[in-house]
DNA sequence: TATTGTTATACTCTATAACTATA
DNA sequence: TATAGTTATAGAGTATAACAATA
C-alpha cells in the first residue's frame, strides 16, 4: 500500500517556500471556515483594518494597500457601506474621487474582534508555548512584508 | 467586558491573532495572485503534495488531512485526474470507496516546483536575511500545525 | 440504518474587460 | 486623451443539502 519515497527532497527536506506556501494555503482555509457569525468576511475585515489603521482613503489608495484590483475593492467598500462599517462621500476636489472613512461602527467592530474566527485562532494560540507565540509575532511582521512588496 | 486591552490595541501594540490573521490573508491572497502558468491552481497542489507525501488515500481521507468538506475534494480530484497528475482506483474490499494515488506525471511535477508561484516566493524569500528565512521556516511548522488541529 | 462519495446549488473572492464620469 | 471608479462577466474555492451506492 504505502511506497514509501526514499531520498526525496520534497519529503525529507521540502524548501521553505514549499512549507511555507502550504502552511499559508491551509491556515487561510480554516481561518475563512470561522465565520459562524459571519457580519464581515475576512477579506472585509483585512480593508477594514486598513481604513482603521491608515485613515480615510480613496477606493484606489486602499486596492493599491490591500493589493487587489479596483473593481474588487468597490465589492469589498460597497459591503462594508451595506453593513454601516465604513461611509463614502464625494472627493473635496477631484468629482471622479470618492474618500472611504471607518464609521464609529466600524471603530468599535474593529477593537472588538470577538469573531467567532478570531475566537478560533485565539484558542489555538493559547496551546502554544510563549516561545512559539513571540515566533509568529516576528513571522507574522516578515510575512506582511513580504506580500506587501 | 473583556477589558484586557490598554484604549487602542489593534494600532498600538496589535494582538497577535490579528497581525498573524492579516499576514496570513494577504501572503495567500498573492500566492493565489501568482499564476501565470497555471496548469494547477493552488488547493489542487496542496492536495497532490498530501497525496505525495502521505502515499494514497480514498477522497474522504484526503478531505480530512486537507480539512476541507468531501464535495470539495471531489472537484480537486477530478481536476488532478483530468491533468493526468493523479489517478482513481476501486477500494480492494469496499466498493464505496476509492483509492487516490499521485501518477508519475504528478511526481514529477511535485518535484519540478517551477511554477510562477513558486517562483515568486522564492524571489520574496531570496531577499530576506538567513535568520529570517529560518524563522519563517519554523513559523512555518507551527502554523501548519495549528491548520491541522 | 450508517457510511462513502457525488451531484446540484450557492456564495465569497478575485480577476480582466468594457463602460461612465471627470480631469 | 488619461484617470478613477463601477458594472459585467468569469473562474477558483468552498460550503451545505440532497442523492445514490454499498456495507
Amino acid at each position: 500500500m504505502a511506497e514509501t519515497a526514499p531520498s526525496d527532497p520534497f519529503q525529507a527536506e521540502p524548501a521553505l517556500a514549499s512549507r511555507l506556501r502550504l502552511a499559508v494555503v491551509r491556515l487561510n482555509r480554516r481561518l475563512r471556515a470561522q465565520r459562524t457569525d459571519s457580519t464581515v468576511t475576512l477579506t472585509q475585515m483585512s480593508a477594514l483594518s486598513c481604513l482603521y489603521k491608515f485613515g480615510p482613503l480613496t477606493p484606489g489608495e486602499l486596492a493599491a494597500k490591500e493589493r487587489v484590483q479596483p473593481p474588487s475593492m468597490t465589492r469589498v467598500i460597497a459591503a462594508l457601506e451595506e453593513h454601516g462599517l465604513a461611509s463614502r462621500r464625494p472627493h473635496p476636489s477631484d468629482g471622479r474621487q470618492a474618500i472611504v472613512s471607518i464609521t464609529d461602527a466600524g471603530l468599535e467592530f474593529v477593537r472588538a474582534e470577538v469573531t467567532a474566527r478570531e475566537r478560533w485562532l485565539d484558542h489555538r494560540l493559547a496551546e502554544l508555548t510563549d516561545a512559539e507565540r513571540e515566533l509568529l509575532a516576528r513571522a507574522a511582521e516578515v510575512i506582511d512584508r513580504m506580500a506587501g512588496t
